[in-house]
DNA sequence: AGGCGCTTGTGAAGACGTGCACAAATCGCG
DNA sequence: CGCGATTTGTGCACGTCTTCACAAGCGCCT
C-alpha cells in the first residue's frame, strides 16, 4: 500500500516523543487517515498489535521498514543538477528516510566537477561506470523535459528498475521498470481546479452556476487531504 | 478529475508539434492512460469530439483551461525560500502553466530582502498586507516540517483556502480549505518497496519468499505508471 | 447519394477501495 | 480469579473507478 510510508513517518514522529504504543486511532489521526483503514493495512502485514492495548511503535517501525525494503539503504542516483537537483542533492531528508545520493550526473560539462554536499558532479556518460561500482538501485531524473526520455533509457540500460521523474512528461519503460511522477504544476492546477469549484459554487447557489461547471455528480479528484465541507 | 492536468499537459505537447485533431487513442498514450477512460473522462465536460476525426486539440485545450479555473492566472505564495523554495522560485514551470509567484516570505530575517527572479522576499509578518493586495489564491509551504502546522494557520488566517504542502507532515485545516502534500521521500519509498517485491519474487520464485513479502493479494500501490509485467 | 472505415460516447460488468459495526482478544483491577 | 474497559482484526455492504465492447455518428471516397 502507498499509505506505508505515511504510517512510518508518523510512527518516526510519535517515537520521538516518546510513545512505545500507538492506538489504531491515535496512529490514524497522526498519519491524516480513518482508524479503520488503517488496522487494514497494518494487517495486511500480519498481526503485530496487541487488543486492548495498540501497536508497539518500535516493532511496527521494524516491520514497515522490512516491508518496505527499507533495511538495506538503497542508493540514489540523480541525474540533473540544475535549479531542482541542486536541492535535493542539498536535502537531507533523503538520508534520515533509508536513502543515500550516491551519485550526482549532468550533461553539461560546467556543471561536471562541481561539489555538492559532499558529492561532485559527473558527466551522464560516466553512468554506466558508476553503476556498476555504486550497485544503483534508484534513479530520480530533474532534467528538462526534452531530455528525460533519454536519461530514462540510460538509466534502464545500466539496470536501474526504478525511476522517479520531476520531468513534466511521460516516459516509456520496459516491463519491469517502475515509474512515479512528480509535477508540481499538476498539483498546482488540481488545486486551481478546486477554487473555481468553489468559488463558482458560492457565486451562484440557487441558479447553480455554468453547465460545465454544476457536472452531475461532481469530479472527483483522488489523493491528499481533502477538507472541503458545508 | 486529477487527469484532465495530464491531458492538457499532453495537449499543449501535441499543439507545439502542429497536431490540430487527436483521437481519443493518441491523446490517451501521450497522457499514458486508457483510451476507454479518457474519453470518459472528456465527456464529462461535456462533447467536443467528432467521431471519426477525433477531438480538436485548441479546443479541447481551451475547455479544459476552463474547467481546471486556468483562465484567470492565479497568484500563488511561496513561504519558506531555503533550499527547495528557491528552486520553486526560480522556476519557470509554473509561469508557463497558470501561475503568477506573487510574493516570496521567510522567516529568517536574514533571508528576508534577498532577490530571486525579481522577487524580493518579505517577512512572514507582512502576509496579511500582500495577501489583500495580491489576492492570494494558493499558498505553498516549503519550510521545515515544524513550522508547517503555524505557516498553515497563518495562511489559513488571511484567506487561502488552497495550500500545497512540501513539509513531511500532515496539516490540519478548517473544512473548506484543500491541502496537498508532496513527499519526496514517500515516493521513494514506495519504489524502493517495488524494488524489494521485485527481488523477493526473482530470489525465491518456487518457495514464494517470507511469509512478510509474499501477501495474499499483493499489495496494491495506486497512482503512476507502473510497468511490472510478466 | 450511398457505403465504408474510423472514432466517439456510453451501458454494463467487474474489480477495487472504503468505512461501518461488531466479535474476539487482551490487560488491569478489584 | 473474574469482570469490564479497551482495542484489534475483519465480514459485509456500499460507492467509485476501470475496462470492455458496441452502437451511433461523422467524413471521405467512389
Ligand atoms: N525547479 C523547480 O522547482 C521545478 C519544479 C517542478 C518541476 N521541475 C522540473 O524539473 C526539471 C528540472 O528543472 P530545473 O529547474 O532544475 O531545470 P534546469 O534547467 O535548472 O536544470 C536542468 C539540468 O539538467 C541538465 N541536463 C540537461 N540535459 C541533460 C541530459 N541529457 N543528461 C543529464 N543532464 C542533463 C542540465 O545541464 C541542467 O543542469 C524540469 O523538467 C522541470 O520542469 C522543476
Ligand atoms: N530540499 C529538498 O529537496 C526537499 C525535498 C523534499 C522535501 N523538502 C521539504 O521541504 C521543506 C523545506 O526544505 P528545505 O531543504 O528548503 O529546508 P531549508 O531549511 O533549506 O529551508 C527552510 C526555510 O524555511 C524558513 N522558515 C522556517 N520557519 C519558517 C516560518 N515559520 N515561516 C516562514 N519561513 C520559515 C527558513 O528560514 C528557511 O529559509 C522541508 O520540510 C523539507 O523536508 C525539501
Amino acid at each position: 500500500m502507498a499509505r506505508l510510508p505515511e504510517y512510518l513517518r508518523a510512527l518516526h514522529s510519535l517515537a520521538e516523543n516518546g510513545h512505545e504504543t500507538v492506538s489504531s486511532e491515535g496512529l490514524a489521526s497522526a498519519a491524516g487517515v480513518n482508524s479503520a483503514k488503517l488496522r487494514k493495512d497494518l494487517s495486511q502485514l500480519g498481526s503485530y498489535g496487541t487488543r486492548g492495548v495498540g501497536y508497539d511503535v518500535g516493532l511496527l517501525i521494524e516491520q514497515i521498514e522490512y516491508v518496505l525494503g527499507l533495511t538495506q539503504r538503497r542508493a540514489v542516483a540523480l541525474v540533473g543538477v540544475g535549479n531542482l537537483g541542486h536541492a535535493l542533492a542539498g536535502y537531507d531528508g533523503f538520508a534520515s528516510r533509508g536513502f543515500r545520493i550516491a551519485a550526482l550526473f549532468d550533461a553539461d560539462s560546467g556543471r561536471v566537477g562541481e561539489e555538492i554536499n559532499g558529492l561532485v558532479v559527473r558527466h551522464v556518460d560516466e553512468l554506466p561506470r558508476v553503476a556498476a561500482e555504486e550497485s544503483i538501485a534508484i534513479g530520480v531524473i530533474a532534467t528538462p523535459a526534452p531530455a528525460a526520455q533519454q536519461v530514462a533509457d540510460q538509466l534502464v540500460a545500466v539496470g536501474v528498475t526504478s525511476i522517479l521523474n520531476f520531468a513534466p512528461c511521460v516516459l516509456s519503460v520496459p516491463a519491469g521498470v517502475d515509474v512515479r511522477k512528480v509535477d508540481l504544476a499538476i498539483e498546482l492546477q488540481i488545486l486551481s481546479f478546486h477554487e473555481h469549484r468553489k468559488a463558482s459554487l458560492t457565486a451562484l447557489p440557487t441558479t447553480g452556476g455554468s453547465a460545465l461547471t454544476a457536472l452531475p455528480g461532481g469530479l472527483a479528484v483522488t489523493e491528499s487531504q481533502e477538507a472541503i465541507g458545508t
